[in-house]
DNA sequence: CTGATTCAGGAACGATTGTTCCGTATTTTT
DNA sequence: AAAAATACGGAACAATCGTTCCTGAATCAG
């Protein structure tokens, strides 16, 4: 009927998400989605609807996205416990060498908007509510097969875990580079597993 | 001189931080800030300053608070373990009774403007050293006492402790008001200790 | 090729942003 | 009492906000 999309859909959220992770939701304005994704106004707002469906659309793609590599990180492991010490690792690293200390997209949105859209609010909800499901799994498996100690129950330990990694993916936003810190922190959440 | 002020800048301080610690600084207007501390655009720009600046005097005015709050209780503390456990049920009270979750605004102010404003990263950074040095020396005096497991370094586990306590504040940021879900981060945060 | 349709770019919108300025009221000092 | 000084309230500022709309180019079906 008429001539095609110039842009991928899915790689303009990309650059949604990294913007907006970034600078916050309030923070990015309708001109730094312009600059950043390379595309015009009329588009963005014709593809997109508006800044809020946006930003909300970018949230759960970044959702879906993480999800996807918890899950296939802790169903295909060999041992739990290390595949946990792993993802925490990973998360050191990338705050480490993150030039733009962004965090975690998910924390930032839920301090910035939680409170203040109901949308967002259910976003964060449902990623604690799935993450924590993820986790409890994964511990319990580990446990079953003796990798894990089982002092704890299993969910108890998953919102523990979860929690520290919010903590974390707050200290790598205020720039922290000091890795000593970072692994002084893993090595206390670890000797109680 | 010249006729006094009408209102008490330390009153008209805490109330910013009232609306800045619920909203964020980018979230509150210069309207909000009129609003809520009830006083006229021309005092409050003749007193402050700016926008910025009125912040920055906020924070660092509700930094000092807490680490009055967490000196005087640990300092003054029989058993320091007990201490920490009470610090933490008390952050789990205020996260459930408040009506508007405003987790924590140091935490909230770190995530948002620490990566864009070098003054709020400063802030930040000396929040960061001075409460890991409180809990830090609070933990070695406890392990002196027999009261803390020493098998961790203290500044170790101390630099766990406040991750903690960042995670939590993240949590009753998102609005969560279930009890079970703080109980069961402090039941495993203080297994460790 | 023609006509229908949808694209992209950018001008323009009203609303709101943070900030400044001015006139008046009020208080203290001389 | 007069004068100097400052607080106050609100109008007004330019800039930026998110959003809409208009124009012309591009692409498809017939």
């Amino acid at each position: 009927m008429a001539r095609t999309k110039e842009f991928n859909e899915d790689q303009a959220l990309d650059k949604a998400i990294e913007i907006f992770w970034h600078k916050g939701y309030n923070g990015t304005s309708a001109q730094d989605l312009v600059n950043h994704l390379g595309l015009s106004r009329s588009s963005l707002y014709d593809t997109f609807g508006d800044k809020q469906k946006l930003f909300v659309k970018s949230l759960k793609r970044y959702q879906k996205q993480n999800h996807d590599v918890l899950i296939e990180l802790l169903e295909n492991a060999p041992n739990i416990k290390t595949a946990f010490t792993e993802i925490f690792k990973q998360a050191v690293i990338e705050s480490l060498q993150d030039r733009i200390t962004k965090g975690c997209f998910m924390v930032n949105s839920s301090v910035e908007l939680a409170m203040h859209d109901p949308e967002i609010a259910k976003i964060v909800h449902d990623n604690q509510k799935t993450v924590e499901d993820i986790f409890s799994k994964a511990i319990k498996k580990g446990q079953d097969l003796g990798q894990i100690s089982d002092k704890q129950e299993a969910r108890s330990l998953a919102r523990f875990i979860f929690n520290n990694y919010s903590g974390i993916r707050v200290l790598a936003r205020t720039g922290e580079r000091d890795k000593q810190v970072y692994d002084d922190i893993l090595k206390s959440i670890f000797a109680l597993f």
